[in-house]
DNA sequence: TCAGAAAATGATATATTATAACATTTCATC
DNA sequence: GATGAAATGTTATAATATATCATTTTCTGA
């Protein structure tokens, strides 16, 4: 059993700056600015490994002494899911920095409703029957959502 | 290919009808009562096979003549989702009428962006490897969310 | 280098979706 | 018919999201 879940402890300052390059080399190639409010939202979101609401970024961008109203932010957000840099998570209505933004996917969510953690995957078992199913009632598949809620490994074990 | 979708012109009051009589006797089933506003709603839900948000409902009672509040239709609208009788549609804020609300299921739904339309399909495929991949990361499901957005065929080819 | 256009952000207002809290009514049961 | 539980009514407000126009920043091309 492979955790998609980041270790306890693990070097969460690494992930940032990793994703933080990520998102620069994306940024890049799409001719895209990376500019500072997009950053800091970008930054706030890998603060954590769960999601998080526009207004839990207001408020964050708030007390780092930002006078931000709600169109800012969701402004960012846009600019930010749009290049597949963040995700939105519908069934939260909270956005989730992606690990991989270089490469197409659809994506599926590993939700913890104990420990709030979320954690994406990319199963072609799961895309493909997806597909299947869509292609076997004549459907054309322009988005998915996928979203599965309960317990991460950690929480059902301890 | 078989169609999810109902054909155009199909009889749609056979829908509503049979869909209140499955209700009827899940509510029976359940020592749940069909109360009047509960059965309004899921009615009006069932007037077509979109999704409808709580407004709309909201709005649609009180074309009828009812003076009904925010609550009274969030109310009717748990009540029908925790018996099964509706399911809510994250993507969209928005509830379906299920129509196999006898048997437990973890439905996936298809919405069409061009008509509106929502179908929901109980695929086995895509359950099983929604099921195989929490399996393999240690998590244990409580929920799921699988919402497929694209074209219908109807839209599709026309 | 600077004028003009385009992109991004600021600011204000408001729309949309959802729930908390308490009062009243309805309904099953005795 | 009295009683308690369930459902609904009522009022207020919380949480999420967008429309619109003003201003600032950045890019582009003379
Ligand atoms: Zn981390
Ligand atoms: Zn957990
Ligand atoms: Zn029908
Ligand atoms: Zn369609």
């Amino acid at each position: 059993m492979s955790d998609l879940f980041p270790k306890k402890g693990h070097d969460h300052d690494r992930c940032v700056h990793s994703a933080l390059a990520q998102a620069e080399k994306v940024c890049d190639r799409e001719n895209a600015r990376f500019t500072d409010m997009r950053r800091k939202v970008f930054t706030l979101i890998w603060q954590s490994h769960k999601a998080v609401t526009a207004y839990e970024l207001l408020d964050a961008l708030t007390a780092e002494g930002q006078r931000v109203q709600p169109p800012t932010v969701y402004r960012a957000l846009e600019f930010l899911t749009e290049l597949g840099l963040v995700h939105r998570i519908e069934s939260l209505n909270a956005y989730f920095g992606c690990d991989r933004p270089d490469c197409e996917h659809l994506g599926q969510y590993f939700i913890c409703t104990d420990c709030g953690r979320v954690a994406e995957a990319v199963n072609e078992d799961m895309s493909n029957a997806v597909r299947k199913a869509a292609r076997s009632v004549g459907f054309t598949i322009q988005a998915t959502t996928v979203e599965i809620k309960g317990l991460c490994h950690d929480c059902a074990t301890h």
